[in-house]
DNA sequence: CGCGCGATTGAGTAATTTCAAATCTAGTGG
DNA sequence: CCACTAGATTTGAAATTACTCAATCGCGCG
């Protein structure tokens, strides 16, 4: 589990033993059976999660009780509400799991103490946020682009794995239309 | 203006003279009419650029010669196809000027250099791109909680400085509306 | 004045949503 | 093995929202 954490941080810089025990100390385990919370709406937010093995959604609650998918994460994904974690504010976001779930927790104070004492993990963090912002900027621009049915094939091509793991209840929510419509879509 | 970026980079770290000088000697200076291109869909992206002075967009154009905008970029602002700029690959954005602009230019080469030398630099870029991660979450999370309606509202809260100087047509593509329905939209 | 660009308006059409009901499926307990 | 249930999916029909296409309006500027 730990090797795992480390094969993910050196895809995109190397670590001596020493520095993976420091970077490695700042984490905790926790874990989660289905249906829990790593996030409730109107909390403050502790950590970022690094899920090690399981399957969450962060979603947004609207006024009408429906809710909209920010994201899903899965092994070796990061999720969390950063909007709260960030600035410290309180969760507009549930994080919670699809599945039994295991997780690395990193405080935001343990997250800016390893980035300022080893300058190779604050490179780590900057690519990662770099890939999530890449990533991010996909989804809009499939969003304004494409119409339900482009929209669900791309995600078919794109996270083949979910597909398995997640009712379509809720990938419908994650690409902004309603389950009944996604049911209607020709099967490609 | 090389006051300007001095203060934009010390929002986040502090720098000393010789820090910043480092910093800033890796940046060029150009300047753009109004309807040139920083960055041309199909060729390659040299710079990330920060807008010193004007105005840009970023935009996709898709089959049917539709612009969708990713994003418009004022003074403070950074734009680029990031895209293609991180991964080294060709454009597939239009970034032109809305009007004349002076930008500093940063090449990849450049950003990853002083990245590497200042560590506050590697600082700075994380917070940015992490600020920019939570922008787009927010801006998902319309697209997929609000109606035209209120996207539209929330972009007048939200960038009422942009309202001046941007032409309707391309708040609409923006906000993923046809540019007939969002002067429809009733005056809130 | 007249041109050009942007904004508006109208009318018909297409896509999606909503609400309601029916169907399917996997897991549980008898 | 079967009946039962809860959750997920599908289907139907009406209502809504937004889009498209076309025409018009308004205004600044040479």
């Amino acid at each position: 589990m730990s090797t795992q954490l480390r094969l993910h941080i050196q895809k995109i810089v190397s670590l001596t033993d020493s520095e993976f025990d420091f970077v490695l100390s700042h984490f905790t385990v926790r874990k989660f059976k289905k249906h829990q919370f790593l996030v409730q709406e109107g909390n403050y937010v502790n950590n970022d999660f690094w899920v090690v093995k399981g399957l969450v959604k962060a979603c947004y609650s609207d006024m009408d009780r429906k809710e909209h998918i920010m994201q899903f994460a899965m092994e070796d994904w990061w999720v969390t509400d950063y909007q709260a974690y960030f600035n410290q504010t309180k969760a507009t976001l549930n994080v919670s799991c699809l599945e039994d779930t295991e997780v690395l927790c990193l405080s935001l104070e343990n997250r800016e103490k390893i980035c300022a004492g080893l300058h190779k993990i604050e490179h780590f963090f900057r690519k990662k946020a770099n890939a999530g912002y890449m990533a991010l900027q996909r989804r809009i621009l499939s969003l304004l682009n494409n119409n339900a049915q482009e929209r669900y094939e791309q995600f078919l091509v794109q996270y083949p794995a979910l597909l398995q793991r997640i009712p379509k209840t809720l990938i419908a929510s994650y690409l902004g239309v309603s389950r009944e419509t996604l049911s209607r879509l020709s099967p490609s």
